[in-house]
RNA sequence: GGGCUCUUAGCUCAGCUGGUUCAGAGCACCUGCCUUACAAGCAGGGGGUCACUGGUUCGAACCCAGUAGGGCCCA
């Protein structure tokens, strides 16, 4: 069979997808064993695959298919979140460009327009995640408004309604005046924006007298109703008790006192405009100021804009200050940088607006979150700084505004039957509704008509935040089979960048609903970031396109090249070179195959070096399998990749394979052979999760299988006991072997010349590696001596002293120079260890290890410095 | 402004309980090699005041305090 000699993933990556799938092997369903299961942080239904997701993706595929090898019940559950404010501004944008305005359709024929939209578009991205590899049980795959997740949100919102902890608030809230729709914190992006700072003068009533603040926005004056000094500065005290008038719009307002004020800003007086700032707000209510909001829903003027009725909030702050300016009422303007909130989603200034919303007090909620992460540990964040901010946003919590001006989405369950404040009820159904609302009115005439369902959808992490239990249906069946067997999940792997958003939430619904953890572990991964350390974004357009990624590297080339350097919560500096780095790696492989598939097998008695190569690296293989499992129980995955890389690099393909290979056309012994396939299949084990693709092929290729035996769902290997002892002699013998390649080069000796090499075996070193080191190096003979040989190159490892004989000058005078070097190093080195140790308090205070260790060194030390000084003194 | 966190080789990062895993890894770099699996490779090599200043300790990259400079979160 002819074997090309790069590996070429485009060719069997597909193939094997397809393979995997055929034959379900990423299906779950309940059975005996222990259940291993994952629910996917789930993408936006808009979204297209981004580095941050094949991180994201690689990490849990990687944790997955390890969870498969080890024979657990592994099931990872994929999907999407319906995304309300992304995929309504998408769906609004396309019907725009088809001349549709949604203002002109109803609710009804915009959730088809919406459905459409998800239908053709919104698999995109889970079908990218199978180029990547994920082995997702796709049969699973769930979507937030699928009618048995809608309903469970829904039934959540009922319950929570009356369990008292959903309310209806009248409230200051992040308006986004494109979107229409009010936006949580954490959606709105504080930007730094150079603007002017705008000093005007107001009258004081009855007088000549002005005041004179400083503010950002002079169009808001239209809805000062106080101005505000504070009770300490002695500047304005003459001011106390009196009204102050409105320039344009001649309102008359108190002048009021607080220490709220900051006698340091601007002129340490302030308007107060109570509809348009949370700060004013609270001073408004303080001082029972009349709330006078002056913008429409898109932050145009109403009619409290007098002239500039239905002019927008940025071209009146132009005109206003030109009008200000012209009656004398603007004083100054200075340049002044403030930080402005900015939609995430539509980038449109964020209007801080009162309006009518739906509340989740929280505070009682997110008691047992508290207490699961940190004082239980029953929940553990990787890596664990994230509880210091998990601690401090949960101790400060606020109440969540649940409630979006959209229509995609769950319509909140909410029926008003009446015009009251309290003339509705909270129901499921409507028909549940009507029996509630015709109890509450005590009208038993109303119908379904008389019933006006609110219009608000809800936020969609009030979708999210059910995942782990809603994809089992853990909500409307809470005792299912499934649920009982999945839930808790083992391991979420998001970004820090969603703690709160959504695995807070999680955390607080999994308690509520399960009073269990919704999973035990949270590994939060670093962002992705550009060379630059800029964050990967659509807009800065510094994101590579991952699909292009994957056809120029190969899935597993990027797989492990985003894994490389990405330590759990420290951001990856992503770099094109690290998909190189895999992709070279998927190729040494991939040859380490060719060599071996290459052999022909003859029933030949085994040679030695090869007993001892295999029963070396089979130590190796199991002390670095005990790194590995160590690095995977302490989530490090990019140091458990990294173990396994110079596993099979550097101890597998560079020493092993060296020491076994046939010589040139000549066949290999059948227990060699056999041993080091077996030796082969075992390092795919260990790789598959990371290079699913590459491994599998492999496999394939060493041998027919069944599809029981596919590598997918083959068994985890576990670690065997180490034989320190071939470790040590093989570094030893690396360490000879490293001195007589020196040699070679410094001399220029090429490798079909043979060398000879003498050994002054001062520290007792086992012979039995001197066929390894013979083979490795081409030497024709190793003689044991009992004293320095003349005329030869050497070199030492501790105390043995190693010669290569030459023909032809050795420069007496370099070995002595070279000899002395060492000579006065070792010296140097046993001062300091002798110093140490003629320390009484070292000696008392010291473990006794360490003692023995400093001892050994010193033994060490004075062995070498006696087997140098001979050699020189031959020399000389 | 408040809280958290970081600073180790040219780059990206490990360094876990203070002591042989103590100054490391990968990449990059330099020097030889088109050696018969792999030049996407092989063999060898150089490179760090562990941000700075002090303290604790027999012993500090690691603990403490301060300084400087990044980053994140909150306001």
């Amino acid at each position: 069979m002819e074997i090309p000699s790069k590996y070429e993933p485009h060719r069997v990556e597909g193939q094997w997808y397809e393979y995997w799938t055929k034959h379900n092997y990423f299906h779950s369903t309940p059975d005996d064993r222990e259940p291993y299961t994952i629910v996917i942080p789930p993408p936006n239904v808009t979204g297209v695959l981004h580095m941050g997701h094949m991180l994201n993706n690689t990490i849990q595929d990687v944790l997955i298919r390890r969870a498969r090898l080890m024979g657990k019940n592994a099931c990872w559950v994929p999907g999407t979140d319906h995304a309300s404010i992304a995929t309504e501004a998408k769906v609004v944008a396309k019907l725009k460009e088809q001349g549709i305005d949604k203002k002109d359709i109803t609710r009804e024929e915009f959730l088809k327009h919406a459905w459409d939209w998800t239908h053709e578009y919104g698999g995109v991205i889970l079908e990218q995640l199978k180029k990547l590899g994920c082995s997702c049980d796709w049969e699973r795959t769930k979507f937030t408004m699928d009618d048995n997740m809608s309903a469970s949100v829904i039934k959540v919102f009922v319950d929570l309604y009356n369990k008292g902890l959903i309310y209806r608030g009248y409230r200051m809230v992040n308006w986004d005046p494109e979107a229409k729709t009010t936006l949580s914190d954490e959606e709105v992006v504080y930007e730094e924006r150079q603007g002017l700072l705008y000093y005007l003068s107001y009258k004081i009533e009855g007088s000549e007298e002005t005041v004179t603040i400083a503010t950002t926005r002079p169009e808001t004056i239209l809805g000062d109703t106080a101005i505000c000094i504070n009770p300490n500065d002695e500047r304005y005290a003459h001011l106390r008790g009196k009204n102050a008038i409105v320039p344009i719009c001649n309102r008359i307002i108190p002048i009021i006192e607080d220490e709220y004020v900051d006698v340091e800003f601007g002129t340490g007086c302030l308007k107060v405009t109570p509809a348009h700032d949370i700060n004013d707000k609270a001073l408004g209510e303080k001082h029972n100021l009349e709330t006078i909001d002056i913008f429409n829903e898109d932050a145009s003027l109403n009619s409290f804009g007098l002239h500039y009725e239905g002019k927008d909030r940025f071209e009146v702050r132009k005109s206003i200050s030109k009008e200000l300016e012209e009656k004398g009422f603007l004083v100054k303007t200075e340049q002044h940088i403030n930080k402005i909130g900015t939609s995430e989603r539509t980038k449109a200034v964020i209007e801080p607006r009162l309006s009518d919303q739906w509340f989740l007090s929280m505070e009682e909620l997110a008691k047992p979150a508290i207490k699961a992460v940190l004082e239980d540990d029953d929940i553990k964040l990787f890596p664990k700084k994230f509880e210091n901010t998990y601690r401090h946003w949960m101790e400060n919590i606020r109440d969540w505004n649940i409630s979006r001006q959209l229509w995609w989405g769950q319509q909140i369950p909410a029926y008003y039957y009446g015009d009251g404040q309290d003339d509705f009820v909270v129901a499921e159904t409507e028909e549940a509704a009507l029996d509630l609302a015709r109890k509450k009115s005590g009208n038993s005439n109303l119908t379904l008509k008389d019933l006006k369902q609110d219009a608000d959808a809800l936020d969609t992490w009030f979708s999210s935040w059910l995942w782990p239990i809603s994809v089992f249906n853990g909500i409307l069946e809470p005792d299912n089979k499934e649920i009982e067997y999945y839930y808790p999940t083992n391991d979420l792997v998001t970004g820090p960048d969603i703690l709160f958003f959504w695995v807070a939430r999680m955390i607080i619904s999994g308690y509520e609903y399960r009073n269990e953890r919704p999973f035990e572990n949270v590994y939060l991964t670093g962002l992705v970031r550009d060379k630059q350390r800029r964050k990967m974004s659509k807009s800065l357009g510094n994101s590579p396109d991952a699909l292009q990624l994957i056809e120029d590297y190969g899935a597993d080339g990027v797989r492990v090249g985003l894994l490389l350097s990405s330590a759990a919560g420290n951001d990856l500096m992503f770099d094109e070179a690290l998909c190189q780095q895999g992709k070279n790696f998927a190729n040494k492989i991939w040859n380490g195959f060719r060599l071996v598939k290459g052999w022909e097998v003859a029933d030949l008695p085994q040679p030695e070096a090869s007993k001892l190569g295999i029963e070396w690296y089979t130590s190796k293989f199991n002390k670095t399998l005990e790194e590995i499992e160590d690095h995977f129980s302490k989530y490090r995955i990019s140091d458990a990749l990294m173990a396994i890389y110079k596993l099979v690099w550097d101890d597998y393909s560079s020493w092993l394979l060296e020491i076994i290979k046939p010589a040139y056309q000549q066949p290999i012994d059948r227990i060699t052979f056999d041993a080091v396939i077996h030796i082969f299949e075992e390092n795919l084990k260990l790789l598959h999760p990371f290079m699913p693709f590459l491994t599998e092929e492999v496999w394939q290729h060493i041998a027919e299988r069944t599809p029981e035996e596919a590598l997918v769902i083959a068994k985890w290997p576990s670690v065997q006991p180490v034989n320190e002892d071939l470790i040590e002699g093989f570094n030893f013998a690396a360490e000879v072997i490293a001195g007589i390649r020196t040699i070679r080069k410094e001399k220029n000796i090429p490798m079909k010349d043979a060398l000879q090499l003498a050994v002054l075996n001062d520290g007792d070193i086992s012979r039995d590696w001197d066929v390894v080191i013979a083979k490795l190096t081409n030497l024709s003979a190793i003689d044991y001596v009992d004293s320095a040989v003349d005329g030869a190159l050497t070199f030492r490892v501790k105390s043995n002293e190693y010669f290569v004989p030459m023909v032809g000058a050795i420069d007496i005078g370099a070995e002595i120079k070279k000899l002395e070097e060492e000579l006065e190093y070792i010296k140097g080195f046993l001062v300091s260890v002798r110093k140490k140790l003629s320390n009484e308090r070292f000696v008392a205070n010291a473990p006794a290890q360490v003692i023995d260790l400093e001892r050994q060194k010193e033994a060490d030390a004075i062995a070498k410095i006696d087997t140098l000084e001979k050699s020189l003194a031959s020399l000389k």
